[in-house]
DNA sequence: GTCTATAGCAGGATAGAC
DNA sequence: GTCTATCCTGCTATAGAC
């Protein structure tokens, strides 16, 4: 049996899929509200209905579809470490590149979060910041947690979180940047590639995490 | 004296002038012809005069703004680097940071150009092909050229480009993604932090790059 | 080459029937 | 809650005077 909500439920939550995909590909002036309705098969009326305006479905879009994202891709990395027969820098290091990177291997989503974000950085609605603060920022603290106690003790917060976002920038770098990067090195995108570029960024982060802790070589 | 296309010319300039600033802070579909003519001080219909329409203004920019800026940072790399006492790995990263992070201390304008290849990493619409082939490809050469005689022999074309890449893609997000890293790691882009995110930078870069010769520590 | 005026269209939003 | 019809604004592009 269905509740009465039920349908204006589904409807709702279409729109907000649909408008997640589609604001990804487009960013926000690159899509109508038309279009939306219309892929999403509902009636133009039903954004202003269940959203108010495009501008607040967009909102809604971090707030419902985002941050969830963020979460699982937080959760994944906790149990793909958990699973980890032995846990050392290089392990976490490649778990956290793996979650990043995974996307281009099987679709989960974490297309649009990276794709929104990376846009939302260019000019900033003040969508991100709710990303950020709820999202990324306990993201952070469980990084760290994890990582301390395979770093060097002499290393404070601030440069370990700039390790972290050197490690995510890479993974993010060759996520969304792959036109320059299949152009310049002549490479697709295929398995052997990506693990390939895996394999690069764990190694450079290890190395460039590790030797930046003062401990020269 | 002027020229009787002096006036035609200037008009032109500040036209693509002003597009590039706009288009860089809010996308292609973010600005209208008419913002741009308004804060081109020029009417409405040059645009259509000098540029066919919107989209090949567009173009334009890439094409006459864009190419050239990056010329003048691949020119400012290898002068910087000239400059320098000793000539090492340490000395090329270095210098190479520098000249993509030295737009937040001085307005030289790289911040369109980084912004707007940003942009169209994520939604190509053709432009940023020119700027790859004919731009980034080139400065890809010089660098591997100056990087290889410092790197061990047995690290093949692939691999440097991936580091090259590496390293552009920690200059970028530290330049572009300012947001995040202030929120989360509470400093603000003040010299002190810039001088800070350099060091860093090169560090994490230099370890991660030779590090990753496998010529481990 | 520059401008005004305007055609022609697509966008967001809403009113009101069902 | 859903839909159709419609308002109104703002856009690109062009025609044609100067």
């Amino acid at each position: 049996m269905r509740s009465p909500n039920d349908s204006a439920d589904k409807t709702r939550k279409r729109i907000l899929a649909t408008a997640e995909k589609l604001f990804a590909q487009k960013g926000y002036n690159g899509v109508s509200v038309r279009e939306i309705t219309q892929s999403a098969k509902c009636n133009l009326a039903a954004v202003n209905y269940h959203f108010g305006n495009k501008k607040n479905l967009y909102f809604d879009v971090f707030r419902y579809q985002l941050l969830p994202r963020l979460a699982e891709i937080e959760t994944r990395f906790e149990d793909n470490l958990a699973k980890q027969t032995e846990i050392n820098l290089e392990t976490i290091i490649r778990t956290l590149t793996l979650v990043f990177i995974e996307k281009h291997l099987n679709n989960l989503g974490n297309e649009s979060l990276n794709s929104m974000m990376h846009r939302e950085i260019n000019n900033p609605t003040g969508a991100v910041e709710i990303v950020i603060k709820e999202g990324m920022a306990p993201f952070f603290e469980v990084l760290i947690k994890q990582l301390k106690p395979y770093l060097p003790e002499n290393m404070d917060e601030i440069k370990i979180k700039l390790n972290i976002f050197s490690m995510i920038a890479m993974s993010l770098y060759f996520s969304l940047a792959q036109l320059p990067v299949t152009t310049i090195t002549g490479k697709e995108y295929n398995e052997t590639f990506i693990n390939q570029l895996t394999e690069h960024i764990v190694s450079f982060a290890l190395h460039g995490l590790y030797g930046n802790s003062g401990e020269i070589c």
